[in-house]
DNA sequence: GGGCATAATGCTTGTATCGTCATAAATAAT
DNA sequence: ATTATTTATGACGATACAAGCATTATGCCC
């Protein structure tokens, strides 16, 4: 049975992946590093909203950056959100399957 | 590139355990079968919001339920959770570790 | 230094959701 | 049937957080 700070720090580290933008985001930079302009063309979010979103990306450690000048460029860390994807991906079609099978029965 | 809809659905997911008060239930349930009784007993959480929490995660197919008479049996269904919160753990641990090495190299 | 890009941060608003209270639905017992 | 017990749900206040606007900070170029 996990300690109560346990079970805050994973409910934590959940919550940052509950929000799709942040996923979009992670996604892009696993294409490899991108500057802020990049990821504003290809998600439309604003400047502010990415600049936020990869704040506490980057507090978690999944993304990391380096400047270039002016501009910052982001990169993802680690693969570990992939892998939490794939498991729940896996999840999400295995009780699609079941559904489905369940109607095909009746 | 995931679509926006698998995006969607992952944050759902993973929002579903951005709650303490989720895992914590979702925990206890791994223990074995258990009543509401025994829930409210173990967590102190109010019975209509464990209902509520119960109810969500039913939704998601990560808890199932019998009836006994009156009362309500819940169990958890799979180790997708667990799989999940090892993985994050064994993070926050390399995390620490290579936090810790830091300031013992300073 | 001043002007010009880019990125980060206060502040505000809107929305979602937690958590509780009260109530309703479901089921057993007498 | 009525009552008691257990669970689910409607309504509501409180809170958290996303998202944008405006501003400030940071670093380049002249």
């Amino acid at each position: 049975m996990p300690s109560p700070q346990l079970l805050e720090e994973y409910s934590q580290f959940f919550r940052l992946l509950s929000e799709p933008a942040r996923l979009q985001l992670l996604c892009h930079l696993k294409q490899g590093p991108t500057d802020v302009a990049t990821l504003i063309d290809a998600t439309g979010f604003s400047q502010s909203h990415i600049s936020r979103q990869l704040g506490q990306l980057q507090r978690a450690g999944l993304v990391r950056c380096e400047r270039d000048g002016a501009r910052t460029i982001w990169q993802a860390e680690g693969d570990l959100v992939d892998e939490l994807c794939n498991l729940v991906q896996s999840r999400l079609k295995q009780r699609l399957e079941s559904q489905l099978q369940q109607l095909e029965a009746a």
